[in-house]
RNA sequence: GGAGAAAUGGCAGAGUGGUCGAAUGCGGCAGUCUUGAAAACUGUUGAGGGUCACACCUCCGGGGGUUCGAAUCCCUCUUUCUCCGCCA
């Protein structure tokens, strides 16, 4: 959520900067800045009939005391008006900031600099790529031919079991999916990331927190009964831990990292491009959540991108990097860099990765704040990345270690399989 | 799931209708003393809004109510603890 005392003083810049999203923001932001001083106004009303009427409580209870029991009954009559106003100024008051919060909520975060313009995918920029494509035998299959040939991952037992995007993996495929999991935690973890295990259901206020809700309910799995919410990736529980705190600039970074299935509804999208791994419903993701202080999240997030290369590099996976275009940028981000494996049967790009800065988008809705030297309490910068997706990871490597004795464990893996070939 | 108790500042813990944003202790910070440190002593020490700065307003688990006035009384939700039941 954007900070209403920034867009008071500098609506100018967000204009410019939402131009960039394809979003004309003006009579939003006027609006904003309306309502705003409407709601400023009411409290300011509000905390002046307060002020009078706490005077007067205070006089009537002295008059008690002294036993001038005539002149504190006088004062009662007086305060039944105040008592009106203060109700409906508060009403009032409240309204306003109910307006206010919802006008807010329909904003996306504001780009940084960096951000080229444009309105979709195409106008990404590729900022660097890495890694050999392999050439492929004559018959190379597709991963969801390669899993049925070798037997990893069993789709139909899966719709038997629960419905189309949530696969059964199997024997080796299981195993290189554990396999995958742990290294990616050993990696996150000797780079100074805590590990933690969180939750997978989450409540309202946690959606809310990180900007999964009210926009895109449609997204996330709700238990009913419980009024819970399935994770969409970790990011949710592990930054929602952090809600509501104030901490001390010495707390500074907090880095954590997690292993969840994530849950997704990806309601609207069938066909042959969400085919095999390409796009599930439940999927396993290791995740990194960083806090940081303003001055330093970009530092950060350069170090996200340099640590997840170190990943991809070590898997021998051929990827490149896009920096998010204006149109393709997420909601509640202000840079990302999306991470994409060359995926050699199917030719194409799979994304593997998302990193981001949030900046204090996220801090806001969460009020995660810190004290900062200078005694002031700031709002956070959150960061976070995944390290790595688990299915198109998986995905790129059954199709670019594929030989013509069967598929080739990255030697990474392989004391983490405990064999080095599936065949 | 049933019965009971509780939720107060960084922590512990007073406070049952008015002078309580809240005693006291610990912790933190500053100072005195000391070559330095410890101890001791003195002072200071919650958050948010608002203001040039004050004033002023809000917050004692969340929400609602009674009252001129609520940390204190009532309703409700949540959480924690104790006992019983069930259970990976």
């Amino acid at each position: 959520m954007l900070q209403v005392t920034d867009i008071r003083e500098n609506k100018d810049k967000y204009v410019k900067a939402l131009a960039k999203r394809g979003i004309d923001a003006n009579s939003v932001l006027d609006e904003v800045l309306k309502v705003d001083e409407a709601r400023r106004s009411a409290q300011g009303q509000l905390d002046e009939v307060l002020a009078k009427s706490n005077s007067y409580s205070k006089e009537i209870g002295k008059l008690f005391k002294s036993g001038e029991v005539q002149k504190a009954n006088e004062l009662k009559e007086e305060t039944t008006q105040l008592k009106e106003s203060s109700k409906q100024l508060n009403e009032q008051m409240l309204a306003e900031a109910e307006k206010l919060q919802q006008l807010l909520y329909t904003l996306p975060n504001i780009p940084n600099d960096l951000v080229p313009a444009g309105t979709d995918e195409d106008d990404n920029e590729e900022i660097f790529s890495e890694g050999e494509v392999p050439k492929l035998m004559e018959g190379a299959l597709p991963h969801w031919e390669l899993a049925k040939k070798y037997d990893l991952i069993d789709f139909e037992l899966g719709v038997k079991v629960t419905g189309a995007g949530f696969p059964v993996y199997k024997g080796k495929g299981a195993r290189l999916q554990r396999a995958l999991i742990t290294y990616f935690l050993d990696k996150n973890t000797s780079a100074g990331y805590t590990e933690y295990q969180v939750p997978l259901l989450v409540n309202e206020a946690s959606g809310l927190g990180t900007g999964q809700l009210p926009d895109k309910e449609g997204q996330m799995y709700h238990v009913g009964v419980d009024d819970l919410y399935l994770i969409p990736t970790s990011e949710v529980p592990v930054t929602n831990m952090f809600r509501g705190n104030l901490l001390n600039h010495a707390d500074l970074p907090i880095t954590c990292t997690g292993y969840t299935p994530c849950f997704r509804r990806e309601a609207g999208s069938y066909g042959a491009h969400v085919r095999g791994l390409n796009r599930l419903h439940q999927f396993d993701k290791v995740e990194l959540v960083r806090i940081e202080h303003p001055d330093k999240s970009y530092e950060a997030l350069d170090g996200m991108v340099e640590h997840v290369k170190d990943i991809l590099r070590e898997l021998k996976l051929p990827y490149r990097i896009l920096r998010l275009c204006g149109g393709d940028l997420g909601f509640t981000a202000a840079l990302t860099y999306d991470f994409e494996v060359f995926s050699t049967a199917q030719d194409r790009w799979l994304e593997i990765s998302s990193v981001s800065n949030f900046e204090t988008f996220q801090a806001n809705r969460l009020k995660l704040r810190f004290k900062d030297t200078d005694g002031k309490n700031k709002l956070a910068h959150t960061l976070n990345g995944s390290a790595l997706a688990l299915p198109r990871v998986l995905a790129g490597i059954l199709e670019n270690y594929q030989t013509e004795e069967g598929i080739k464990i990255p030697e990474v893996l392989v004391p983490y399989c405990g064999f080095d070939i599936i065949n």
